[in-house]
RNA sequence: UGGGGAUUGGUGAAAUGGUAUCACGCUUGACUCUGAAUCAAGUAUUGGAGGUUCGAAUCCUCCAUCCCCAGCCA
C-alpha cells in the first residue's frame, strides 16, 4: 500500500508541474529553480511540509534544485533558535539543500541598491506620513486612496532622505520608502506600497549593520530573482502580490525573471495551523513546548513518533490545488499507521493493568513464552517472554456482566493469552467500593503456545504482561489538541481545547521494553504504535502513543 | 459593477468535450493467535439555471455561495 502511495506521489501530477512540464517543452528554463522561503518566527509544521515536500518535489521530479532560504526581513520576530529548528526538521522531513542555503539578509546590499535605483528612476519615494495617516490615505477596498503630500518629492532629496534613513538619523516609525505605483488601483497592493521600513532592531545575522529593512515584497520576488528561482510556489494569500512582485522584478535590473504561482495551504481538522495560534499555545502554557507531542509541528509530529515518511505520503496523497479545503486528519493518521504497521516491531504492553492470578499455575515458577516480533513478517524474528502466576491484563478486557459481541474476559469465559495459554475467568476480587481489582483464572496446560490439541477456539486473543517480570512505565495517550474540527470557527479556539487531550497511564510493559531506545517505532499488540520519550529513565521508560490502532469494538460499543 | 481566487461523494483529489476515477472515512461481510492488518461489497447524475454539441465536470451566458486583500508582518 504504501509503496503504491510512493508510486503516486513520484509520478504526482498537479497544475504547478503541468506548468513547470510546460515551461521546459517550450524551452523557457535551463533547470528547474524552485525554494521553500521560511521566515525564522517559530516552528515548522505540517501546512509547512506540504510547501516543503511540493517545493523539493517538484525540483526532484525535473532534476532541478531546490534552495532553503530564510526570509529574515524582520529582526523584530526572527530569532536564532528557529532557524536552527527549521534546519534540523526539512533534514528530518528527508530533504537536502545541499549548497543552497540562502538569506534575504545576504541580500540587504543589492536590495538598498536596487531601491536607490528605483528611486532614481522616479518610482519610489520617501513617506513621513504616520502609520495612521497612510492607513486613511490609503483609501478602502471600494474607494480608491490619496496620494501622500510627499509623493512627488525631488529624486534628490528622496536619494538623501533614503540615504539617512539607513544611517540610522531616524527613529523607529518616522518614516517609509514606498514605491510609486497607484493609489487608485484595485489592488490595494499597488496603492505605493511601503518597500522599507526603519527598524532599529538587532538582527539575528546582520547585528545592529542595519536600521532600515526591507519588507517581504521587497525582499523576496529579488531574492528569488539572485538565486536563479524559476518558480517561486507561494500559498493563496499572496496571489495578490503577485502584480507587485512582477512591477518589481520588471523595474529593477535583476538578471533572471523567476515566477510565482499559488497553491492552496494545508487545513486540518481538530488542529490549528497558524503560527499566531501556535505561538500561543506555546507561550500561554497549553502544551508543554513547540515538540510536545500533541502539536501539528514537525518537531512534535518526531517527538510522538510520526515517521517523517508518513509526513511525505500525506504531502502526496493530499495533492495541491488552488481550492480552500481543510484534510480530514483521519487521513494523516492512516499514513502513519500505514508505514507503521509494516516496519514496527510488535510488544505487549499493558496500559490500565488487572491483576489476574492463575490459581493452578504453579507458584514461583517463570516459563519464557516466545513471541514473533511480527507476525506478517517472519525475518524480523521473536523475542522471549516471561510468564508467570500473576499478570496483568488490560482493565477493558474484563466485563462483568458482558454484552453479547463482548469476546473477552468474562467470568466463565476462556481466552487465549497471546502466544501463552488458554484461560478461563472463575472469579472476579471485588473491594469494598465494588470495584473489579483482581481476577482469578485458571489455565489449561495443554494450550501451551496459544493453541488447543481438541481444537477448541477462542474468541479473543489478550496481550499481558507478567506481574513480577513487567516494567513499569510511563505511558502518554494523545487524542486532538481540539474537541471540535473547526477550533475556533464560532468564537475562541482555546475554548475549543480538549481536555483530553493528554492522558497518562500507569502501565505495565513486558521486559524488552525497558531500555527501549527512544523514538523508535513499536507497537503494542491491539492498543496502538508508541515510541520512547526523551524524558525516559534507564529502567523507567516513557512511551508516546503515536496512533491508535482502529478498533472496531470502541466503534460497536459507541452504539 | 473595488481587486483577486475557488466550487466534483462525508473528506481530499483525478478526469484537459467521449462510458465520473482514486484515496481516506463510514457501513456490511469474509478471514484472523492483534476486534489490527488483509480480502470482498456498498457509499456522487460534478453549486444552480439556461445554452452550444451526436456527446459537457470540461465550452458559452446568467445566478448563487465560500475564501483572501485596507501591517511600517510574512
Amino acid at each position: 500500500m504504501s509503496e503504491t502511495e510512493a508510486e503516486n506521489t513520484e509520478t504526482a501530477s498537479d497544475f504547478i508541474r503541468d506548468v513547470v512540464r510546460e515551461d521546459l517543452a517550450a524551452g523557457r528554463h535551463d533547470g528547474i529553480v524552485t525554494r521553500f522561503p521560511p521566515e525564522p518566527n517559530g516552528y515548522l509544521h505540517i501546512g509547512h511540509a506540504k510547501s516543503i515536500c511540493l517545493n523539493f518535489g517538484v525540483a526532484a521530479d525535473f532534476e532541478g534544485r531546490c534552495h532553503l532560504r530564510f526570509d529574515d526581513t524582520n529582526p523584530v520576530k526572527e530569532e536564532l533558535e528557529y532557524i536552527e529548528s527549521i534546519q534540523e526538521d526539512v533534514r528530518w522531513l528527508g530533504f537536502d539543500w545541499g549548497e543552497n542555503l540562502y538569506y534575504a539578509s545576504d541580500n540587504f546590499e543589492q536590495l538598498y541598491e536596487w531601491a536607490v535605483h528605483l528611486i532614481g528612476a522616479g518610482k519610489a519615494y520617501v513617506d513621513h506620513l504616520s502609520a495612521e495617516e497612510m492607513r486613511e490615505y490609503r483609501g478602502t477596498l471600494t474607494e480608491p486612496g490619496t496620494p501622500s503630500p510627499h509623493r512627488e518629492r525631488s529624486v534628490e532629496e528622496n536619494l538623501d532622505l533614503f540615504q539617512r534613513m539607513r544611517a540610522g538619523e531616524f527613529a523607529d516609525g518616522t518614516c517609509v520608502l514606498r514605491a510609486k505605483i497607484d493609489m487608485a488601483s484595485g489592488n490595494i497592493n499597488l496603492r505605493d506600497p511601503v518597500l522599507y521600513r526603519i527598524l532599529n532592531a538587532h538582527h539575528p545575522r546582520t547585528g545592529d549593520a542595519w536600521h532600515i529593512y526591507p519588507n517581504y515584497d521587497f525582499a523576496h520576488g529579488q531574492s528569488d530573482a539572485i538565486e536563479g528561482v524559476t518558480h517561486s510556489l507561494c500559498t493563496l494569500e499572496f496571489a495578490d502580490h503577485r502584480p507587485l512582485y512582477d512591477w518589481l522584478i520588471e523595474n529593477l535590473p535583476v538578471n533572471a525573471r523567476p515566477r510565482q504561482y499559488e497553491f492552496a495551504r494545508l487545513n486540518l481538522t481538530y488542529t490549528v495551523l497558524s503560527k499566531r495560534r501556535l505561538m500561543q499555545l506555546v507561550q500561554d502554557g497549553h502544551v508543554k513546548g513547540w515538540d510536545d507531542p500533541r502539536m501539528p509541528t514537525l518537531s512534535g509530529l518526531r517527538r510522538r513518533g510520526v515517521p517523517a515518511a508518513a509526513v511525505r505520503d500525506f504531502a502526496g496523497l493530499i495533492g495541491v490545488t488552488k481550492s480552500d479545503s481543510t484534510v480530514d486528519m483521519a487521513l494523516f493518521d492512516h499514513c502513519t499507521r500505514d508505514l507503521l504497521n509494516a516496519s514496527a516491531p510488535r510488544r505487549m504492553g499493558v496500559l490500565r493493568p488487572l491483576k489476574v492470578v492463575i490459581e493452578n499455575y504453579p507458584e514461583g515458577e517463570t516459563e519464557m513464552i516466545e513471541a514473533a516480533n511480527h507476525p506478517q513478517n517472519p525475518d524480523m524474528g521473536s523475542r522471549q517472554v516471561p510468564f508467570s502466576r500473576e499478570l496483568y491484563v488490560e482493565r477493558d478486557d474484563f466485563m462483568e456482566d458482558a454484552p453479547r459481541k463482548f469476546f473477552r474476559l468474562t467470568p466463565g469465559r476462556e481466552v487465549r493469552l497471546r502466544y501463552a495459554y488458554f484461560v478461563t475467568c472463575q472469579e472476579a476480587i471485588k473491594d469494598a467500593s465494588g470495584e473489579v481489582v483482581e481476577l482469578r483464572c485458571t489455565y489449561d496446560p495443554e494450550t501451551k503456545g496459544g493453541n488447543s490439541p481438541d481444537g477448541r477456539k477462542v474468541k479473543a486473543t489478550l496481550h499481558w504482561v507478567s506481574a513480577e517480570h513487567g516494567v513499569p512505565a510511563e505511558v502518554r495517550l494523545y487524542d486532538h489538541l481540539f474537541m471540535r474540527e473547526d477550533p475556533g470557527a464560532d468564537g475562541d479556539f482555546l475554548d475549543d481545547l480538549n481536555p483530553d487531550s493528554l492522558t497518562v497511564e500507569a502501565s505495565y510493559v513486558e521486559p524488552a521494553l525497558a531500555d527501549a531506545e527512544v523514538g523508535t517505532p513499536v507497537q503494542f499488540e491491539r492498543q496502538g504504535y508508541f515510541c520512547a520519550d526523551p524524558d525516559s529513565k534507564p529502567g523507567a521508560p516513557v512511551f508516546n502513543r503515536t496512533v491508535a490502532l482502529r478498533d472496531s469494538w470502541a466503534k460497536q460499543k459507541k452504539k
